[in-house]
DNA sequence: GTTCTCACG
DNA sequence: ACGTACGTGAGAACT
């Protein structure tokens, strides 16, 4: 063992690492950039002197705290940034679960503690690196004692190093003239006063002559120059003060022994599981691989492969009771009758099944000559006509394979935690297992590294095994803590009669798929590159050379360097180039408007016409899918491909609308609802006049423009009804006026104007939002009508500018959420009611306030008449919901 | 893998 | 003084 300490100086490395990384947030909202820099600096260190000791010291402030007698100096320091102290115990809890030795003492700052150690460690012959971004410390700089000072540069970390000789050097002075030197020249960020007049050079010449601060005055009148001597003179107890204040304590009485501080593994466990919770992803390599192996977890996931055993496993849990409603249970305390499933599944064939219904085992059935896939799947269903409780982490997954509707009583915790917690980016076993557990287990990255599933099922059974194992058991442990805890937040209706009913109207979606006519799509794909063509040759003529017209990189240069367009807007790495910065452009050449329409063209070949025929399946028809775990305010989202952004608003683009066209004998119904935020906003807000609006069934933006601009209805123009609708979006959005004015094209002053007349008409809108942003600082997050949460951890932000975005998110969220949360109602209603009537027409697709069947020509009439009842009956609210309900051969039509 | 741009509600 | 609309997904270019 090396007779090495490194010491850091906690709090100083901690606000180098936070002011020199970019911000970092975990996907719960947690920032991490300081912890993360700080670990990065420490590891780098630690690299480098393969030390056989190490500690962290903190700062502990106390009212007895010994610069308390100069409040004006030491006492004003600024406080930091909340986001940074938020970091500080999260960093200790890191370096304590990597078995560090912290230190921290009330009433001395981390810099008296680290003078003591490194003088106790330098004394007994040991050498010391003191880390610490403070350059106070390089007074204990010596021939054993090397300070280390890290600067954050581009593309790393840089660290400069002293001994005596280094100080020597750089600063003309001895280390311990260092506090003289401070005591002189003073140091502005410690809020060390000195001596007024006297900076750097001077501090250094007078004492290169005197030594010290006291020699100096006693020598007073030698003192060159003149300015530095009267200012001396004068300001001598200054001098003292700021002297001492610079001082470092090398004689705190500490309880420390080495013993403590041997250089720990680090890389333990607890680390990973931390690590992991903060996504600090590039450290993950730096544990060993199975460190985060549960092998106590692994233990009890048994392989059965006799049918004896089979058969036993599937009685038992057919003795199970039936289950019960799961919030009745939730109150009553769980039952412990419930089985977490996981089916093992390649290529669309299932291999095998891990079924846990009891905390000590996890039987893990791999499909055989004598245990049957089919074997399997009776009774796994048998298990759910049963009513048996299941649970499962990812349940649309498995509805190929088994006979579930949405009455089963089956739960998802997957999305059981996203609606918990909206925010995160994925939910799969080891999320939950972190979060809702408190138990690490390798993530499925971690299992099979990058190897294939298949091959790893061939080759690593074991690892196959317990991949899918740790599913069946995180589910069965979770759904009682997920269960309860959606309960305490209220939000356990809405999983159970919203989202888990909601899984099984998205899988039929996405079975059904959209009819495509492959043949005009192509035709449309070809119509396009011709007008392509055309136009690059054009621009390129205008331009004088040929260049990528889709990089804005070389865009930029061809428009504002070499043919030097005004209004050059730059973005982080060059020129804007987007339609609104071109848009200002187009009276300046011509070549503007041929960009634009290249852009919007070849646009529209990429992502639409050759991006959806590679999704035509074999059918003609898109199965694209349906995402309920993505979006934080209950939004679906919609991949592979995204149908919710198929294009409408220009004509060209919204002919590709043509394409998607009904099964023969069956024609389109579109439901729109009728500017539902609004009017989630008016019952929400429950203000008089705009829910008076509401009832006239009356187009609102006039209205609103009649009683902002205070104008006849009957009077109002134009311009005003798109102004006054232009505020309506505002609102929804959580309005700004300088976002409004840049809308509108109207000053900031103009803007605030219609924001105030807007909440001088509507009250109650103004207090309901005020109200919304209020709720969210007190508890963190906000609310929909149904209770589905969206946290805000950027509300507590000190940045203003991320506070304002946690301020708009307050009062879109639950208006976006509500109506989200309304049309998943609709949906599950329609669709059930399309199965229940044993109806030919489906459900197809969803775009956030529409939905789109395909209905049978004999069930035209009814099925417009159930979408318009589900829809509008989803939510009682204090206005009317509108629907309007179109018709037709292909989707353009429908519209 | 990130950035820019643009399609939708 | 700060520098914005809210929510998404995909393709292309570039690092």
């Amino acid at each position: 063992m090396s007779d090495k300490i490194v010491l850091i100086d906690g709090n100083s490395i901690i606000n180098r690492a936070f002011y020199g990384v970019p911000d970092l947030t975990n996907s719960e909202g947690i920032h991490t950039n300081a912890i993360y820099g700080f670990i990065n600096i420490m590891l780098k260190i630690l690299e480098e002197e393969q030390a056989g000791y190490l500690t962290v010291a903190f700062d502990m402030k106390h009212p007895t705290f010994r610069h308390i007698k100069y409040p004006e100096y030491k006492g004003t320091r600024k406080g930091m940034p909340d986001e940074l102290r938020e970091q500080i115990p999260l960093l200790k809890e890191v370096l304590h679960a990597m078995g560090i030795r912290t230190v921290e003492k009330a009433g001395y700052e981390a810099d008296d503690i680290l003078g003591t150690i490194a003088t106790r460690c330098s004394e007994q012959g040991m050498k010391v690196s003191l880390v610490s971004g403070d350059r106070d410390l390089l007074q204990l700089a010596s021939d054993t004692i090397l300070i280390r000072i890290p600067k954050t540069k581009r593309g790393g970390t840089e660290i400069e190093n002293y001994n005596t000789a280094e100080v020597v050097e750089k600063y003309q002075v001895t280390p311990a003239q260092i506090i003289d030197l401070k005591g002189l020249m003073g140091d502005a960020s410690d809020n060390i006063p000195g001596v007024p007049g006297i900076g750097e050079k001077t501090a250094a010449k007078i004492l290169s002559a005197f030594e010290t601060v006291e020699n100096a005055y006693a020598h007073i009148d030698e003192v060159m120059p003149n300015k530095a001597r009267e200012s001396l003179r004068e300001h001598y107890d200054l001098a003292v003060l700021s002297k001492d204040l610079a001082t470092i304590k090398v004689d705190c009485e500490l309880e420390y022994t080495l013993e403590e501080a041997k250089m720990p593994s680090l890389f333990t466990p607890e680390a990973f599981a931390l690590f992991k919770r903060f996504e600090f992803k590039s450290l993950y390599n730096k544990f060993e691989g199975d460190v985060s192996r549960n092998d106590k977890l692994e233990e009890k996931f048994i392989e059965v492969t006799s049918k004896e055993e089979a058969e036993k496993i599937f009685q038992s849990i057919l003795a199970l009771k039936e289950a019960r409603d799961l919030k009745e249970l939730v109150t009553d305390g769980i039952s412990t009758d419930r089985v977490g499933l996981m089916f093992a599944c390649l290529e669309g064939t299932i291999v095998g099944v891990a079924v846990t219904y009891s905390e000590d085992t996890c039987y893990y059935l791999s499909a055989n000559e004598v245990v049957s896939v089919e074997y399997i799947l009776e009774q796994v269903n048998t298990i759910i006509e049963e009513n048996i409780m299941l649970s499962a982490v990812s349940l649309k997954e498995m509805l190929p394979y088994i006979q579930a509707t949405s009455t089963s009583k089956i739960y998802d915790m997957g999305l059981a935690s996203y609606v918990m917690n909206p925010l995160k980016d994925t939910y799969h076993y080891d999320d939950i297992a972190r979060d809702y557990l408190e138990i690490t287990v390798p993530s499925r990255e971690e299992l099979f590294g990058k190897t294939k599933e298949k091959e790893v099922f061939e080759n690593q059974k074991e690892v196959y095994k317990n991949f899918i194992c740790y599913h069946s058991y995180i589910a069965y442990l979770a759904l009682e803590k997920l269960s309860t805890q959606l309960y305490e937040a209220n939000s356990l209706e809405l999983f159970v009669d919203i989202e888990m009913p909601l899984i099984y109207t998205l899988y039929d979606m996405e079975c059904r798929g959209i009819r495509v006519n492959k043949e005009a799509l192509k035709e449309y794909g070809d119509q396009l590159e011709v007008r392509i063509k055309e136009l690059e040759k054009k621009i390129y003529e205008h331009a004088g050379e040929e260049f990528n017209i889709n990089s804005p990189k070389q865009l930029g240069i061809i428009l504002f360097e070499k043919l030097h367009m005004p209004f050059a807007k730059k973005t982080k790495t060059g020129y804007s180039t987007s339609a609104d910065v071109l848009e200002k452009l187009r009276s300046e050449d011509p070549v503007i408007d041929e960009i634009l329409e290249y852009r919007q063209l070849t646009k529209l070949k990429s992502t639409y016409a050759d991006g959806l025929a590679t999704y035509i399946a074999e059918d003609n028809r898109i199965h694209g899918k349906f995402n309920q775990t993505i979006t934080a305010t209950g939004r679906i989202s919609s991949t592979e491909p995204n149908l919710q952004n198929i294009p409408i608003r220009m004509e060209l683009g919204r002919q590709i609308r043509k394409v998607f066209i009904p099964e023969d004998g069956y024609v389109f119904l579109d439901a729109d609802y009728s500017q539902i935020e609004l009017r989630v906003l008016a019952h929400m807000s429950d203000d008089e006049r705009l829910i008076e609006a509401y009832k006239q069934e009356q187009d609102i933006h006039k209205i609103t423009a009649s009683q902002v601009f205070h104008t006849p209805l009957n009077e109002v123009t134009n311009a005003q009804r798109s102004n006054a609708k232009a505020v309506n979006f505002g609102i929804v959005y959580g309005i700004s006026s300088f976002s409004l004015g840049q809308d509108l094209n109207i000053t900031k002053k103009e803007a605030d104007v219609y924001i105030k007349k807007y909440f001088e008409t509507y009250p109650r809108v103004k207090e309901f939002l005020d109200n919304l942003v209020e709720e969210g600082k007190k508890n963190g997050y906000v609310t929909s009508l149904f209770n589905r949460r969206r946290p805000i951890p950027e509300l507590s932000s000190s940045n203003f500018m991320q506070r304002s975005f946690g301020e708009r998110v307050a009062m879109n969220s639950p208006i976006q959420g509500t109506a989200a949360d309304i049309i998943k109602i609709a949906m599950i209603r329609t669709n059930q009611k399309l199965k229940d009537l044993k109806l030919k027409s489906r459900l197809l697709l969803q775009i956030h306030d529409e939905l789109l069947i395909e209905t049978h020509k004999d069930e035209i009439e009814q099925v417009a008449n159930i979408l318009k009842d589900e829809m509008q009956g989803a939510a009682t609210l204090h206005v009317p919901l509108e629907v309007e309900v179109k018709q037709g051969n292909n989707w353009y039509e429908a519209k």
